[in-house]
DNA sequence: TCTGGGGTCCTAGGACCC
DNA sequence: TCTGGGGTCCTAGGACCC
């Protein structure tokens, strides 16, 4: 009871800055001609719609929609169509990250296109403008306009920012303070649409005539952590104004590193899928160097279309445990090829495959011991050359010869706007003294 | 014909031990 | 011949996020 009482005592504003249609912002940053205009960009591979401008929503195109599904109403209204170009996104990404970092010293980066803020500092009477400044120096200096939310818990600073985005047009932001207030938003907002509540839940939720957000605050707490988890219980919590979900300001090291994708088209053959998995391998191995990790337990995973009708479902993986934590790419290759050897079979049509490192650590955490060292040495100078070299001349100019040439697998991007990061020199400039 | 990719956390249940 | 119960650790799979 002190315990909820003391929690009860929040007088936390918590931020969320959600950029508005971020990879379709990106693409109109480079191309103001589609400013007004219907705009999607879609996933790896030309797959499924996951970013949509306001005038693409209005016509009915959903998120995450295969994109062979819309195509009618692509033609019908004339909707401009990128493949996804994640280069480019992650670098105006850091652009806005950085804006936000001068704001607030309490940031905490979510995704690609959010961060939480810690605005408990500025005062009540002074966060309008506070907000309405970050949004428009953001829009100056980025190119990028987004949306705010405030409120007293993470878990509302999403419904206030969901709220920004429906609700003010204009000012695309949102503080809920007042109880009665919040209340009567919680009241209209669908159950759904609630951070941390998916599919299976709020069909659950549902069931049990839990339909709205405010439902869902009154809910019983034993019920609810009986039919979900701790994260249910949580959810219920911070729509209470209690804050439970941490803010993690510091960004703490990945645990798991997955690289993998789907083929342009179907792979048969055990050659292609081997030189899939060894490029996905040298890929992650890059990724896990670049962080100063090595892995200890590597998943290979082969499987073909879960859509097909006409075909029985096939997934297959191999988990090897390694002696030793690693981040050597010649021998994480062997590995990998190692597995898929063992578990591929002749006859599906592969739609994808994959490779998953996981149990990330710091390098140099472990002790090998003295008779490793020179291997290890060795090792590591090689790495050092090929990733320096890469870095140089662009990915793939160094890699082990199982990777191959024909490239047959690679994926399919026929809208890619083929802009690439040494073309921004036009670009607003940040200039923050 | 064509349906993404990369993460995190939680839990149930099995293995193992004393 | 009788064959317990409680604890820990690990892992696969599920649910969620953007």
């Amino acid at each position: 009871m002190s315990y909820i009482k003391l929690r009860n005592k929040n007088n936390k504003k918590i931020a969320l800055v959600d950029c508005n249609s971020f990879y379709v912002s990106c693409e109109r940053l480079f191309n103001p001609r589609i400013n007004d205009l219907p705009v999607v960009v879609l996933s790896n591979n030309d797959g499924c719609v996951i970013s949509r401008s306001s005038e693409a929503k209005k016509i009915g195109i959903r998120m995450g929609e295969p994109y062979f599904k819309v195509k009618q109403l692509v033609r019908e209204y004339n909707v401009k169509v990128y493949s996804s170009n994640y280069a480019l996104y992650g670098d105006i990404s850091r652009r806005v990250m950085h804006v936000l970092k001068k704001f607030s010293p309490k940031i905490e980066i979510y995704s690609i296109d959010e961060a939480f803020l810690d605005l408990t500092l500025v005062k009540n009477e002074e966060l309008e403008s506070f907000i309405s400044e970050l949004r428009s120096l953001i829009l100056k200096w980025t190119g990028i306009p987004v949306s705010i939310g405030v409120a007293k818990t993470k878990t509302l600073s999403k419904v206030a920012n969901h709220l920004a985005k429906k609700e003010k047009v204009g000012t695309k932001s949102f503080i809920l303070n007042h109880e009665e207030e919040v209340n009567n938003f919680l009241k209209k907002f669908p159950i759904e649409d609630v951070w941390g509540v998916g599919r299976k839940i709020s069909k659950l939720y549902k069931n049990n005539n839990i339909i709205t957000a405010y439902d869902l605050k009154n809910a019983n707490n034993t019920w609810i952590k009986k039919n979900t988890n701790v994260l249910g219980l949580k959810t219920v919590m911070e729509l209470r104004d209690i804050s439970c979900i941490d803010f993690e300001s510091s960004s703490s090291p990945r645990k798991n590193c997955c690289v993998s994708r789907s083929f342009g088209k179907k792979v048969l053959d055990y050659e292609t899928l081997k030189e899939s998995i060894v490029a996905h391998c040298l890929n992650a191995a890059e990724k896990i160097r670049i962080d100063n990790q090595v892995v200890k337990s590597v998943v290979v995973f082969i499987r073909n279309s879960p859509f097909n009708k006409n075909e029985k479902f096939f997934s297959r993986s191999k988990k090897v445990d390694l002696p030793i934590p690693t981040d050597d790419s010649i021998l994480l290759t062997k590995i990998c090829v190692q597995s898929l050897q063992e578990i591929f079979l002749q006859g599906p049509r592969y739609q994808k495959a994959g490779v998953i490192f996981s149990g990330l650590s710091r390098k140099g955490k472990y002790d090998e011991g003295l008779f490793l060292h020179e291997r290890k040495e060795k090792s590591q100078n090689l790495m050092k050359a090929i990733d320096k070299t890469n870095f140089r001349f662009g990915r793939s100019m160094i890699t082990v010869a199982d990777t191959g040439f024909c490239n047959s697998w690679k994926m399919k991007r026929s809208h890619s706007s083929k802009i690439d990061t040494s073309s921004y020199d036009f670009l607003p400039t940040i200039n923050i003294r």
